[in-house]
Order: C-alpha cells, then structure tokens, then sequence
DNA sequence: CCGGCGGCGTTTACAACGTAAACCAGCGGG
DNA sequence: CCCGCTGGTTTACGTTGTAAACGCCGCCGG
C-alpha cells in the first residue's frame, strides 16, 4: 500500500540480485600510500580535503587504523600539520561523520521536501540514509555510535537541518506535532537498527571472506545447538535489501495509522 | 491484540513514571580508587574478577577511560597482571560483553522455553536486554558494535545459546523455519535500533547533566531551524518505555502475521 | 629594495598506552 | 634440598595523541 515506486531501478526487479542501495563497483582501493614520495598528491591541505582523505582511509583500512601520523603521511604531510585545521583526533571523528551524513545533500534521489508524498520522502530519505551506510560500513557505527550535538537529535538523521525538513514534512502532510515526533523516533530506531545490523553482518562477511577460504564448515562446536545449524543456511542467506525493504513497507503503514489517529484536535488539519 | 502482560510491574501502570527495566537506584559511584593503598579488595584474581571490574569501570568511568594499567590499578595489581587471564585488550573487551549479555541468565524474568507462549517469550526477553542496555549504557554500544562471533549471530543476541533458544521457541510455536529466521533478524535489528538510541541519548543526557546547569537554553544557532525549535518542548521528553512498548506490540503482531502467512507448506505443521 | 610578519608545515618532546620478555617470590613434590 | 610451576612485578620498546618551539616563505608597508 501506497509505496513509492524505487527511485533507482525499473520496478519489479527480481529481489535477490542487484541491490540498489550498494554502491556499484568501488574497487578493492589499492591505496598503499604509506608515505609515498613527496610530491604525490600534493595540494594545499584544508580541511575539507583531510575529512575526505580521512573518510577514504577508514574505507579501506578500517576505522581502528587511522592515526594522525597515517593520515598526515596519506596527504603527504607531518602528522602535526593536521592541527591547524582540526583541534584533535575526536573532533575530527565528528568531522568525519558530519561529512559523511552531508553526502546526503548531494543524493539527488533524496528531496527535501515531500513533494510527492510524505511516504515518498521518507522512502527516499531511507534509502539515501542506506546508501551511505552501505558506501562506509565501516563508518557508519562512528555515526550510530557518537552522541548527538543534540539531546535530541538522534543518531542516523544527525544535522538539525535534516531534522527540521523531516518534521516540516511530516507536519505538513497531516502529522500533528506530537504525530511528527514520534515518527522521527520511530523512524529514526527503524534505520539506525537494520542498518547497523546490516553493516556490522557485512563486516563480518568482508573480513571472512579476505581471510578464510570460502565458508570453512563451522568454527565453533555447534553440538549443543541443533536447531542453529539446521537453519545455519538460511540464517546465512543475504536477504537484507528485502528485509529492509519489507519493515520500512510496515513502519510506513504503522506511520499512516499514527497520522490518521492523532490528528492534532486544537489546529484545524491541513489538506485531507 | 495478543499482548502479555507486563512481567515486572501490575498491568496498567502510569505510562510517564517507574520505567520497569529500569535500574532501581543506581548511585552516582563515587569509585575514586585511582590505585588505592594495598591490600584493599585484594582477592585472588581470576578472570571473572577482573572481567567484573572491568564492567564496574566501564560503567562508571566510560569505555575510552578503560585501559589496562588503571584496570590493574582498581584490582591491586600491576597491568601486565591481568595479562595471564586475559590475551589482550580486546579480547577482554570481548569477555566484558560476554558477561554483560550472560546477565539475560540470571534473569528470572527471562525465559528460555516459550512455556507461556511465543509472544511471552518475546516480551521477556526484549524487556530482560533492555534492561541489560539500561544498567549499563557505556557498554551497549560495545555490544552492538563489536562483530559477532558468526556472521549470522546479530549483535544484540550474541550468544549461540540465545539464538537456539530463539529460534526453537519460534519453531516451536508455529512459525515455519524461514518465518523464524525472518522473525529472528526483525527482531535483532529493532531491539539493535531502540536500545541503542535509547542509551545515547540517556548518555547525553547524564553528560550534559553533570557538567552544565540545567538545560541552558540552546547551545547552537537555532535561527534557521523554526520547526524544530516549535517541537524542542516534544523533542525533548523522554518516552522511550513507552515508545519501546508499542513498537514492541507492533513488531509482535506483525510476526503473529507472518507466522500465519508462512506455515511450512511441506511440513505438517505443528499444534493449531 | 627590504625588513618583518603572519600563515603553514616541521621538529622535538613528553606522557600514556598496549604488550613482549625477563625476572623473582613463594611453595608443593621428587 | 632443590626443582620447576604459578602468579605477580620490572623493565623495556614501539606507537599513539598532542603541546611547544622552531623554521620557511611569500606578502606588504616603508
């Protein structure tokens, strides 16, 4: 019921293959700079271009090993040159992530406004919001995990910016206020659950595909747990994208009963 | 529809006060030991001990404070120590996360067999974790966070033990292999999602508690943001018990749907 | 033309970290 | 009696984040 066509892909196509929030063919990222001659990538340092170097770095080497002095090396510089333009290490975790959620401007799949229905914006911005997650796996627990600027800013939706044009069009679609903000709430557990989940899984599957040969049996001793490995194949099957895809379906009917109940009764509603 | 009853408290609880998992009165813990003269808790040292001190640490001193010479420090004892029970940092890390979920085993209120019904189990068990996520917030997110054992292990349920239980309760209730499996990720990735926003805000909020006055205003230029500043009053109340609970209900009946759909069509199907 | 000066990167330095390796105190059994 | 094991300590090393001082170099007023 009233689901918004995928923004990406024909409609209808099959379920298994082709997600259309992975990011299509990002290269294994040979990127073994490792202080290569100077003179490589050598270009005037500010700050947007260390939030960027940094976000390719954890990528493709992992978030545990990006370090001041790496990250100088990378861009070809002294690890304390990084301080001019980043007060320290953590700051520059939040700069991570601010760059990182303001790939979302750029997603011209995403609206701001709910020109086409307040389900079709929220489809979109769910589906922006996985593409990112999908793109930085190893990132995106930075962004689930570090605590909101605000109280009240919960993690996936980060900038107060993106939490104002969700509550202006949900308010503008028929939500009352108190409707609109348990929405957000809902909405923003919805995606910050599967996606970590789906992340972290991926994560798994990466390091034990580059490590290990192909699924070597089972690591553990599973004897005492029978129904596990009765189900461990379909326990192993990938079925995020429909998964996903089938709770944010849900989340948006159980939005729609939230609407229609709780209209707000003082301020004569707008539109049907 | 269908729901069990609430199995801390009298049905029909005041929804704003007395969370049920919450804990009771956990004091501020004054825990200043910062090496302490010897002699003091000195007591044999064995690896729950310390993976019990960790958690004491961690819980009142936050994770990033949490490193091996102030760890020995608390126990009496010099760092390299803690060495001969535990082979590094990070597999004790792993230990501290172990413990903390084996805490569901003590539960008295969570079960392992549906004895009472599927959705009872359910309950209990969401309940029982969110009342682990909620004494020890700084941990939480290490234990979403941290890649599980198997790939298809998810966080929130780490342990084999737990995803048998889960699964054979499912199974034996009338859910179909796939059906349990698809209820299983549905409902990791919603527990994921609701507990780990729920600590980092209540994080924030202890922060913001102890080093400010008492909700000074607004900290950044709100100017542009008009709606949000309408709702901060919404925004900033805190329903998560009940939020939790209803999305719980909800994601409840939608199993209860999907067990419906997704008999197993070859298998005859077990009691009603 | 030139002297200084401000922005930017480097050097040096330090405390704290995780951890390897050697060391040492007891102590129970040949 | 001494041997070797168990469990804790000492020492040491490499790496981290970061403070502070230093040096280069291009710009700009005199």
């Amino acid at each position: 019921m009233a689901r918004a066509a995928d923004p990406d892909e024909p409609a209808g196509s099959a379920p298994r293959t082709a997600d259309p929030d992975s990011p299509e063919a990002r290269g294994g990222a040979a990127f073994v700079v490792t202080s290569g001659p100077p003179g490589t990538g050598r270009a005037a340092l500010d700050r947007r271009r260390i939030l960027g170097a940094a976000i390719e770095f954890i990528d493709s080497h992992g978030l545990s090993a990006l370090t001041m002095r790496r990250l100088g090396a990378v861009l070809g510089v002294e690890a304390m040159a990084l301080y001019r333009y980043v007060p320290g290490r953590e700051q520059l975790l939040d700069g991570v992530v601010e760059s990182v959620v303001d790939e979302l401007y750029g997603d011209p799949d995403v609206h701001m406004e709910a020109a086409h229905g307040w389900q079709d914006y929220l489809q979109r911005l769910a589906h922006g919001v996985r593409r990112i997650a999908l793109a930085h796996p190893e990132l995106f627990p930075l962004v689930a995990t570090r605590p909101p600027a605000a109280p009240w800013v919960r993690p996936p939706l980060r900038s107060l910016r993106w939490v104002e044009s969700f509550l202006t069009a949900l308010t503008g679609s028929g939500f009352s206020d108190e409707s609109a903000v348990a929405a957000y709430r809902a909405y923003s557990s919805f995606l910050l659950g599967h996606l970590l989940l789906e992340v972290s899984q991926k994560g798994v599957a990466i390091n034990a595909a580059d490590t290990g040969e192909a699924t070597p049996a089972v690591d553990p001793d599973l004897g005492e747990y029978p129904t596990v490995v009765r189900l461990q194949e379909l326990l192993s099957v990938d079925e995020s994208a429909a998964e996903f895809e089938e709770a944010l379906e849900n989340l948006l009917g159980r939005l729609e009963h939230v609407r229609r109940e709780g209209r707000d009764p003082r301020d004569p509603d707008s539109f049907t």
